[in-house]
DNA sequence: GGTCACCCCTAGAACGTTCTAGGTGATGGT
DNA sequence: ACCATCACCTAGAACGTTCTAGGGGTGACC
């Protein structure tokens, strides 16, 4: 018995006895077939279990209709973005193609894919790459970044107000008496440096003294810079990291130096990612909102298009964050009361 | 001015000179073209950027090479074990196509892209689809279950001795001295009823009395189980979560009633999630070794595919699970010392 | 009765590849 | 001189779809 393949639209206009041209026709839904035609191929199509090959209908339609989307398989935050990209894209008729990184797979590789997959334009998530390698990318399609911001000639960015959301963090910590704030930065992770300077501007606007060190975007580096704080001549009350994951870093060398917080110091991550939501680690947190920041990327790459030429110059969406109060903040400690190291 | 399309084998002939076929005779690396001609088609086709159009080809084909993956996006084990797809698919000329669930996007959308993908098999990453749903599937190519054990005919499975890692959590805690021992299941999630079998009879092995609570696999249904744990009569020494989320669900429950972890009550998770390891989680847990899993499903898929048809039977492939011991376990408490509740 | 418009339908050429079925010469054996 | 064999090459038919160009009809209007 030879396997029975499936089933194409010449089964179909062989069994319904019209052309494959027509069949063609009342499967797209163009207008074109009377409705008796219309009826019957549909049923026998129904009844074959016909379903279009996509293959063939790319090879041959100019447009694929595919939306490529890059993301890093280990963020939480990637994965709150991409489910908004499938809602979002829903829609549009756009599909949508993932593409992972991991460590062993750069991006490089994750797009090299969507391109091959002939996606017409591509969504980075929290991309890495250069801006000259994302600039040459942007000539081939539109590109749009989410959770970075770029200011590269063709590329669309969605991203977070950072500094405005590092300033409502630091407000937040003034309102409630801290003046010793120190920023765990990310290095060159995306949009570190508009945190680090949202961070300065907002402390300089309470006319007190920024004061960051570096760190970086995964747990162990908030732990590492921690240390280095506690090591260090200048103790805050409060800190403010560079995202979720690094505070949980910040969160785990405070409580085993014997640190209370936020008795003694006030911890502030950024993402509020699921993590952060865990009452057991109850971080406040400044929340970037990942279905509304999806749903526009998907609107951009879509406009650019279907759009007409027009919308030639790159846009950037800026989506605004808030902040989100939980228990790893509270009000300044009296100094006596403030920690001090041991002798 | 057009726009460049991209060069496809008639540009290259026509450039080097040959024909076609000879293009892309050289183009797929076999036999059939003299070494001087193979030289010049090669360099025309790299300079002119000729990258092969993968549409095209697997029109022309049988095999599309595709093995698809279906997982969920939030879910932190999952995302290690397309990491390890990736690098396990690397050496065996498969590509991977990913198609994540989400809240929005049941299993079933996910396979159909899939199948509209021409996957030539397909890895279900702790699908929670009925037996016979994968059943069916299964009649029409290969299916390799991961991380759920299921015996349904067709379908292979790469899973944990889930079994013998409760096992050995048990045994850790019966080691440390404690003799009450709570299960809170995970319901109807992948592995669950194992995990509650196993618990059973390494309790009984043990000559203890096993007590199951229902729970859940996210971390409010550790945090409700654990409400009515200790609104009820028999206090334990040691909780036993279903997973990790489920874990930080009891912890938090815990701290937030002012039991002390591990002092008075030890409690142990299962995955071994990146959560697991936070030092400011620091959980016990029962590590499942996504690696070593995605290389068998990958393995598996590719000798149904590749093997002759002999291969009929499905296999069923169980990896040891490991025991992480970290800082949420310890001795039991003696009785003095242990938890009561308030009068 | 011509011709114009319209609706319904179909033949056949694309799309970019793979692959079968040859077609050259050149070499070598008889 | 003839046939094999070989190494190299090419024409052209697939694959399953879309889409252009056009082929009847039928009815309407001059």
């Amino acid at each position: 018995m030879s396997k029975p393949r499936r089933p194409v639209l010449a089964d179909v206009a062989k069994q319904a006895g019209v052309s494959i041209s027509l069949v063609s026709i009342v499967m797209r839904g163009v207008p074109g077939a009377s409705p008796a035609n219309r009826e019957r191929i549909l049923e026998v199509a129904a009844n074959l279990g016909y379903v279009p090959d996509v293959r063939a209908q790319m090879l041959r339609q100019e447009r694929s209709h595919l939306l490529g989307v890059m993301f890093g398989v280990q963020q939480l935050f990637h994965a709150d973005v991409v489910e908004g990209i499938y809602a979002a894209a829903e829609t549009t008729g756009y599909e949508v193609v993932l593409s992972a990184v991991t460590d062993a797979r750069p991006e490089s590789r994750a797009v090299a894919t969507l391109l091959a997959d002939h996606c017409e334009a591509v969504l980075l998530i929290g991309p890495q790459s250069s801006k000259s390698w994302l600039t040459d990318l942007a000539a081939r399609l539109p590109v749009v970044v989410v959770a970075r911001s770029i200011n590269a000639p063709g590329v669309d960015a969605v991203r977070t107000a950072e500094a405005k959301g590092i300033g409502l963090a630091v407000d937040h910590l003034v309102e409630l008496g801290h003046s010793r704030v120190i920023h765990i930065d990310g290095g060159d992770a995306p949009g570190a440096d508009q945190r680090r300077r949202g961070f300065r501007a907002a402390m300089q606007r309470h006319g007190l003294t920024p004061v960051s060190v570096s760190g970086g975007l995964a747990d162990i580096d908030g732990a590492e810079a921690t240390s280095r704080i506690l090591a260090g001549p200048n103790l805050p009350t409060a800190v403010l990291a560079y995202n979720d994951r690094c505070a949980t870093g910040v969160l785990d060398t405070l409580y085993r130096a014997g640190v209370k917080v936020p008795a003694q110091i006030s911890v502030v991550g950024f993402d509020d990612t699921h993590v952060a939501g865990l009452s057991h680690i109850d971080l406040t947190t400044v929340r970037q909102d990942a279905s509304v920041m999806a749903r526009l990327a998907v609107q951009r790459a879509v406009a650019r298009l279907d759009g007409s030429d027009e919308q030639r110059t790159p846009r950037d969406s800026v989506v605004p964050p808030a902040l989100v109060v939980r228990g790893s903040t509270s009000r300044a400690p009296r100094p006596e009361k403030a920690w001090k190291r041991r002798e």
